[in-house]
DNA sequence: TGAAATGTTGGGGCG
DNA sequence: ACGCCCCAACATTTC
């Protein structure tokens, strides 16, 4: 090859705008191979709803790239083999990717620089988050554990930097095999049970970006007031975008702090921080996944191994159904199973249902979620899960037990989201209908008492040392 | 980013 | 007018 090319391999960076490896290989100047290679090993491979979702946006961010006279390429295997062979079979002289994060992207990244390494160019590049996991320290050199030292920490950091824009001059496509028809990658669920999803989230980059400015412009000023509302869209609603990384973290951050300055130009005071907060918490999700690599499947501390969870099939199938008898949280799991998404609040409450009144292992929940969220994403899922249990790093300490009707009445007073959900229980009157006592038809008794289910969580949780 | 149990206070009914 | 009791409202402690 005289001319070379550059192979920019998209990876969870689903996106144009922002891509600092995209915008790094658009800057060599020599053609463009885009590859997207499906990886279908280890136990954290993308679950159904994750497949669906990822067969959206990848059709969305081929669309794009036609748009700008290029083509997305589509391999299925692993990664280290199907790239080594792209790279000689296209004779690029570069490989430039953006870095993940996850526990076995450790080795394989360090495989593929020494592999491809040999050949060609290797660069990796920061994109998907706000702070590299390493850039943020105790003083003493050390991860942070504990979310509130680890946000002031970040604070203190330089602003990140804003958004890279997509490239305006695209280099030629490079020649390149044909690759995999996405219908090939076989992402889509065999039964169409995708609707309720397709209704709710528009895929792709574009519809990414509409969320983000409707959240920022429309809905960021009363985040505070109406983010623990289920029955209201009070949330940003964007992690299934951050998920695939059709959006980053840094548009994010720099349309938020933008909306600030406009703000207080204008004599009002913000509401950036209560929200840009909770994007530290996904950069803390990926701080603590990437020091301490193995809380996907186990404790953070070894010695919660001992903890005695219990386990029941047919008690976790009624959780994962709605049908546990408790309103709001067979409400959460019903509107997870149809639409990919749970509200943040109900996911909290249906996890401390499932950690403590079911005592089932947090693991179990965590593989539901990993298979039925389209925002499910490995760091999120690990800190959420067992912040819940009360193994975490940064746990919620043991007898921190929700009551799901106190959370009930307390966040959807109206019912509003009940009857949303549970149609069986729709014509009762506002204080009824989050009382698990008052019966109808067709909708199961609990499961656990609640007085009684909490005080066997209790006792459950006194074995161990603490 | 909890909830229940227990303690404290203060207003008002009532003998 | 006074003391007593009840209890709601709030605060603190405990799990």
């Amino acid at each position: 090859m005289t001319t070379g090319a550059t192979i920019v391999w998209f990876r969870q960076d689903l996106r144009i705008h922002d891509h600092a490896a995209l915008h790094a290989a658009v800057a060599r100047g020599v053609p463009l191979v885009l590859v997207y290679v499906l990886e279908e090993q280890g136990p954290w491979r993308a679950g159904a709803a994750m497949r669906y979702w990822l067969h959206e946006t990848l059709a969305a961010l081929s669309t794009d790239l036609q748009r700008h006279g290029q083509r997305l390429l589509l391999l299925r295997g692993d990664a280290q083999v199907e790239l080594t062979r792209l790279r000689a079979a296209c004779g690029a002289d570069a490989l430039y990717f953006n870095r993940r994060y996850e526990p076995h992207d450790h080795a394989l990244d360090a495989r593929i620089a020494q592999t491809l390494g040999a050949r060609c160019e290797v660069r990796s590049f920061a994109s998907h988050l706000l702070f590299e996991p390493e850039a943020v320290q105790t003083g003493t050199g050390t991860a942070y554990r504990v979310f509130t030292p680890y946000y002031r920490a970040c604070l203190q950091l330089p602003t990140p930097r804003p958004p890279l824009p997509a490239p305006r001059r695209w280099p030629a496509p490079a020649g390149a095999p044909a690759g995999l028809a996405l219908e090939e990658l076989q992402l889509l669920p065999r039964i169409a049970w995708a609707g309720g999803i397709a209704a709710r989230w528009p895929a792709g980059e574009q519809a990414a970006h509409v969320a983000l400015d409707e959240f920022i412009d429309e809905r960021m000023n009363d985040y505070a007031r109406d983010r623990d509302r289920p029955s209201l869209n009070g949330t940003a609603g964007i992690s299934p975008y951050l998920c695939v990384g059709a959006l980053s973290a840094r548009s994010c951050w720099h349309a938020a702090h933008q909306a600030a300055l406009r703000e207080r130009d204008a004599g009002r005071t913000s509401a950036a921080e209560g929200w840009t907060r909770q994007l530290i918490w996904r950069e803390f999700a990926y701080h603590l996944l990437h020091h301490f690599p193995h809380t996907p499947d186990a404790p953070f501390r070894a010695e919660w191994q001992a903890f005695p969870w219990l386990h029941d099939d047919s008690v976790l199938r009624r959780w994962q159904r709605g049908m546990t008898g408790i309103p709001l949280v067979d409400a959460g799991m019903r509107e997870l199973w149809h639409t990919g998404y749970m509200h943040n609040r109900v996911r909290m409450v249906v996890a401390s249902w499932l950690c403590k009144h079911l005592g089932l292992h947090w693991l179990a929940g965590a593989r539901w979620f990993w298979d039925t969220l389209i925002d499910a994403d490995l760091a999120n899922n690990t800190l959420g899960w067992q912040w819940s249990a009360g193994c975490g790093a940064d746990a919620a300490p043991y007898f921190r037990i929700f009551n799901p009707v106190s959370q009930s009445v307390k966040f959807d007073p109206a019912g509003l989201y009940l009857r949303r959900w549970l149609p069986e229980r729709a014509a009762l009157d506002d204080k009824a209908i989050h009382q698990p006592g008052v019966r109808v038809s067709g909708y199961p008794e609990a499961m656990v008492d609640l007085a009684e289910g909490r005080r066997q969580a209790l006792a459950r949780y006194a074995s161990l040392p603490r």
